[in-house]
DNA sequence: AAATACAGAGAACAGTTGTTAACTGGATGA
DNA sequence: TCATCCAGTTAACAACTGTTCTCTGTATTT
């Protein structure tokens, strides 16, 4: 059902995400309260008045950035949850899954661990609300799992949370490692999960 | 054997913690790499120019923000994983001591969390290498726990860089959250420590 | 075919930035 | 006591910033 765009919205989309883009790429070494609209325009070949037909400042166009990073990783988490294996390979599944994704969008993931502590109000919201919905969909997956029986809803959370932090803390850790040290960090997630693990097992043995 | 600085270096040191003191203030709601030097010495009264004489650059100044936010926690750290009480309160006391350190120093721990994925490379070393430092440290301390008989270092610096991430991040979630949501964070924080605690005591079981 | 909407261009604004150079005046050491 | 040092000042620079207003040309609507 999705409409045709006009020649006028599509080439207004086509510089809004030449906008995105550029923007992306310029904070990889700087961060977002340092980025300057003209900036952003001058990389893309527009006039810095331009900028204003697409976001209002730059926190705007983080915003954005939030979006186009974690939206689409909802149901990328969710089918590598729902998905059956036994626990161990399962790990290792997961964590080569987030390699992947590091290698495929370095500049998201980048963007993300960066800014979640950044200096704009605004971003760090928006990515504290997606990574809290990351956290409740997990929540969700692991209350079908057998093994939640007994566990309270609050306790899932707090293993979920545990989970989606960990998650980032290794695509970042994915992030600044050199090529030939990649199996050592993924190494050692594996085994920080098996052993978070081995907790939830024993989790109920005596509270 | 500390030697009375003369009145001139007294005054020299003075000026800088000043610029020390105003661009953490600065920093609360910005990131190191849009602080300007002209900024900085605006705030505490002194002639742009004279920050020469005390940083290269607000980089360099952001080094001298890590030592002074991080250097003086490696003792703190070092007591409190000492101390031998037992599992449960010992997890109590932590989190409660980690709540009383961003209490008396905000702005450091808002520093340190912002800037560790943050958009300046050298302050990002900085925080990694003292940050390793404190995993090292606790992985020693975690040696001389009777429960880490049959442990391998490998595997022991895989648990203290679970800490010390954990720790970070309780950190940073106690400097968001609004004093009538404290209490839930620790029994977050504590629940979390305490599942970390489970996994550790059968990791061994068979591996 | 004519009227309108609107993405982007252009020019100008007041204010900001980092950095250089030359200087001042009080503490320091001979 | 006198020469030296040096933390901080003053003034000036070219370059940059976000934002406003006015204009243009083309796609869209009537």
């Amino acid at each position: 059902m999705s409409h045709t765009l006009g020649i006028r919205q599509a080439q207004k989309q086509k510089t809004r995400q030449a906008l995105l883009d550029a923007a992306l790429e310029l904070l990889e070494e700087q961060s977002l309260s340092s980025l300057g609209l003209r900036e952003v325009t001058r990389a893309v070949g527009v006039a810095p008045t331009a900028f204003y037909r697409h976001f209002d400042s730059t926190a705007d166009l983080g915003v954005a950035l939030v979006e186009e990073a974690l939206g689409s990783l909802h149901a990328v988490i969710h089918d590598a949850l729902t998905a059956t294996w036994d626990s161990d390979e399962r790990i290792a599944r997961t964590v080569e899954l987030i390699a992947r994704h590091v290698r495929a969008y370095p500049a998201h993931v980048r963007f993300i661990a960066r800014e979640r502590h950044g200096g704009v109000r605004r971003v760090r919201e928006a990515i504290s609300e997606q990574l809290g919905q990351f956290a409740d969909e997990v929540r969700a997956a692991l209350r079908l799992d057998p093994e939640a029986a007994g566990w309270t809803e609050e306790d899932l959370l707090m293993l979920a949370s545990l989970y989606v932090d960990h998650m980032v803390i290794t695509a970042s850790a994915f992030l600044t490692t050199a090529p030939e040290d990649l199996a050592r960090v993924s190494g050692l997630a594996e085994r920080q999960l098996r052993l978070v693990t081995l907790g939830r097992k024993h989790w109920l043995d005596l509270s």
